[in-house]
DNA sequence: GTCGACTCCGCACCGTGGTGCAGGGTCAAG
DNA sequence: CTTGACCCTGCACCACGGTGCGGAGTCGAC
């Protein structure tokens, strides 16, 4: 398919196709004749992941290094890469409960609904553990 | 305390306080005679939820917007602040299925370990269904 | 009274993630 | 053979979230 296509087909602009294969995290496609880029699915695949993963909290280039790891994954299998694997399921473990307490926080809000004005909110409270204050 | 004492407190520098200030996400402190900002537990409580709501992926804008909402529920109760804060739920609970069914992939592929090259990348396809292209 | 460490303000700059435009080519339909 | 809808490249620009710098005042210790 061509680039127009693709872009439609995965909610992006054609801009933005062309920025994410500068950026080297879609495969450059291959070319027809008068040199169009051409796709296929996986390309789809792989935008889909780049938008989604964003919408998540991941920075383009963390989801370079997962596309990477699961190339790695398909390749070869270097145990440098299954440790760094391993460090990126315990984030998401750390973000998915702390998305669950704000869930949770929010909630109880929107039920309860009378709060003294001279307590901590809730929702704020709900992530203020101090955590590693990193540099 | 001061400002500098807040920042080293909430894992931020001495300028993006002031950047979170200018911005109407930390409230304007009180100023001692001599000028210099005086913060106190709420003001850090707030940064750090902050710099947690940002490190799970919710923009500033965002940010403000819960923090508005948080300041909404102690004072009044308006019924569309309620309708933000349903709506805010569903988009975490969607976001928290989106984490789990991508660790869930991620450690399947970790375990597993054995992939068809030919087969699309499960991490990949985790995320992949094609959802409200917005726009 | 002057040193170092802190504060103030304003403004300019930076990296990230795009977005748009100029200037050009391709292609099918009319 | 022109018109419109696409494609190409390169470059400039944008918003967001800070970060740093210059120039100036303040504060405690010596």
């Amino acid at each position: 398919m061509l680039i127009s296509e693709l872009a439609s087909l995965t909610g992006v602009k054609v801009s933005t196709v062309r920025f994410y294969e500068r950026r080297g995290l879609l495969p450059d496609p291959r070319r027809s004749e008068d040199g169009y880029r051409r796709y296929g699915e996986a390309h789809a695949r792989r935008v889909r992941f780049l938008r989604r993963g964003q919408e998540l909290g991941f920075a383009l280039g963390e989801l370079a290094a997962v596309v990477a790891f699961s190339d790695e994954a398909r390749a070869g299998t270097r145990p440098e890469v299954r440790e760094q694997g391993r460090a990126k399921l315990v984030e998401l473990d750390r973000r998915i409960a702390d998305l669950r307490r704000m869930r949770g926080a929010l909630e109880s809000v929107l039920d309860a609904w009378v709060l003294d004005p001279e307590d901590p909110c809730p929702i704020e409270d709900s992530l203020a553990q101090t955590r590693t204050p990193h540099a």
